[in-house]
DNA sequence: ATTTTACCCTACTTAATTAATAGGGTATGC
DNA sequence: GCATACCCTATTAATTAAGTAGGGTAAAAT
């Protein structure tokens, strides 16, 4: 499932993607259109910042703002920010590889080869799509 | 993430499927082959089987196979059962569907029309693996 | 008939994660 | 110098995951 983290996340990048011109949007604006938790807001928009996708002013008329074009952010890069590991088993993570502690051998393991079809087809999607695909529905 | 259960439902439903003959496999055989906690195993192979896909037989020389060919067994029905929607979120769910509090217009909402798309690849994938492509690895 | 085998079922527990909430601190602009 | 609006840490309630505990019951073997 995904979480509200990202959910919220996603939300919030495509209103500022909407946006006009480049000015920084407020959290609590953002907050009322999309109807999510200021303060839970928040955090996830600092967690944006700190990985470089957002941007921000202090004091009045301040607020978030893009620092990239919307067509060149990537899903990728957004999910992993904010979901975390986009493949299901840790197994076959590019970014976030573990291996399984019950499973001797990886590629004799069905449901090792069976993810692997699942995250590269996922993945796919996430690469071909950008912040700015987001905001043509 | 996948949890452990589907893993090792998974797990344990290839162990089954590729026993030669159909007579019926113990719990402990398939948790020590497979390295899964038994008692965990236990109630894995106890939900398989109250949805059908497994029989059971109790006493001496007991335990549990397969109800049906693995090849006609597919990887949807397994995912729902052992996890539950296959989608990421409820909104775009078939089987689990749910309306999402904040969001006025689905058809409008980034998120909603990304993870349809999401759903739609892999369900493509679960419908075309069966349990007996699985045992081919 | 009795014992052993092996599934059947309920309840409980521990740890981790999620989705917030609370409560200030700090820089900026008017 | 004061209001604005982001910055940061800590805490919490609810839920889920992943088992664990312990006994019950049907079937087969003796």
């Amino acid at each position: 499932m995904l979480s509200k983290k990202t959910k919220y996340g996603i939300k919030a990048l495509t209103y500022l993607a909407k946006q006009e011109n480049k000015t920084p949007v407020q959290i609590a604006t953002i907050s009322k259109s999309e109807n999510i938790s200021l303060k839970f807001l928040e955090s996830i928009l600092l967690t944006l910042r700190k990985n470089g996708v957002l941007g921000s002013k202090k004091g009045k008329g301040g607020g978030y703002y893009l620092l990239k074009d919307p067509s060149e952010i990537q899903m990728t890069s957004i999910m992993r920010i904010l979901e975390g590991p986009i493949s299901m088993v840790p197994c076959v993570s590019l970014n976030f590889y573990e291996k399984c502690d019950d499973c001797p051998d990886e590629n004799a393991c069905a449901v090792h080869n069976l993810m692997l079809e699942v995250r590269d087809s996922t993945l796919q999607i996430f690469r071909n799509t950008s912040l700015a695909d987001l905001c043509k529905c």
